[in-house]
DNA sequence: GTCTATAGTCCGATAGAC
DNA sequence: GTCTATCGGACTATAGAC
């Protein structure tokens, strides 16, 4: 047996989102979460840039789910298609970490410096999805517009999900919302 | 006459657009743009929150601009055609301050933590639209996606016009990236 | 206007894994 | 030996408290 307890990181990560629930984002020290996870604060620093970046550690994955999910899409689809099908695909992924995600949904909905930083992974997204799409040939400024929506639509439907009913999915909500985004952009009644 | 210059807010703002043009965000401290501004850093946290906040004093003005060009908007349009000639109408305040906000823009697009401010800032201005719509009587849903698409549309027609020619107004880009916006989300070429 | 806590950086030292 | 993860302490700037 090693030195150390493995997964520091790990340990980190669920220790701080704990922390943050319980006490509140501003209330609680890098010292506090490090003296929980059994590390010093010097490690934690290495792990993650900042205070804030130790709640985003899955965001990586999840954008690589999004490009990976635009760039398998079939050919042909118009680039709106391929950034919904897109979409409700990270949703089914975000479906089996419900419980977690909405503990952490509601840590970040109360501190708005968390918010920034949730703002910057959505941006992050998009440009991603942007680049995914132009990877597909589609003309730079649909890519962005079609990205962009992308975005706010999933960011929508997240919200409508963590606040709604448990029987409905993340990526049926997702589905829901681009068809009414669809109807609002050509001004008409959903 | 005072015993202080006036305008200390406006100094100080002015001063820290200069230096964190000059020498970057992070390399000036509030200490040299109080002491350039010819007042004590104590003074600088009494007009800002933070560092990165001198740079978004102009925003609550935009924000009333674009909820006052919602609310008296003619009666009967489709709600993204309201927030269409909002936008629109915003930019067109822009345009007459277009040498300083595109100083501005280059000293946020060359900063991550600078980054995350503005898309709170823009998210603050989807949170005020989509209240400005539902007061008109919008349903919420579809008040927050137009909103949404709205500052979607804003903030890429913002890139293109620092981008672009100086010859294109942002409320001529403002309104077809919204068209553009229109045709990509029904999943036709534009 | 002063004082202080905390975030975040830089340097080097150490201990295990391969 | 090399690579990687830990720890310790000193240091600056932000930001809030008094």
């Amino acid at each position: 047996m090693g030195r150390w307890e493995p997964d520091a990181r790990g340990r980190l990560a669920r220790v701080a989102l704990e922390l943050y629930a319980e006490r509140g984002f501003e209330q609680t020290t890098v010292e506090d979460i490090a003296e929980r996870a059994g590390v010093t604060e010097r490690t934690f620093f290495r792990h993650f840039a900042d205070k804030r970046e130790v709640l985003f550690d899955g965001s990586a994955a999840l954008q690589h789910g999004l490009v990976d999910a635009i760039a398998s899409a079939p050919a042909g689809l118009a680039p709106i298609e391929v950034v919904s099908r897109a979409f409700a695909h990270v949703g089914s992924l975000l479906e089996e970490r419900r419980a977690f995600a909405h503990r952490r949904a509601a840590v970040i909905a109360a501190n708005p410096a968390l918010q920034e930083r949730e703002l910057l992974k959505m941006a992050s997204l998009a440009t991603a999805a942007t680049a995914a799409l132009r990877a597909r040939g589609v003309p730079p400024s649909d890519a962005a517009l079609a990205a962009q929506a992308g975005v706010a639509v999933f960011s929508l439907a997240f919200e409508l999900w963590v606040a709604g009913a448990p029987s409905d999915t993340l990526a049926t909500i997702i589905d829901a919302t681009f068809a009414d985004l669809r109807s609002v952009t050509a001004g008409v009644a959903p």
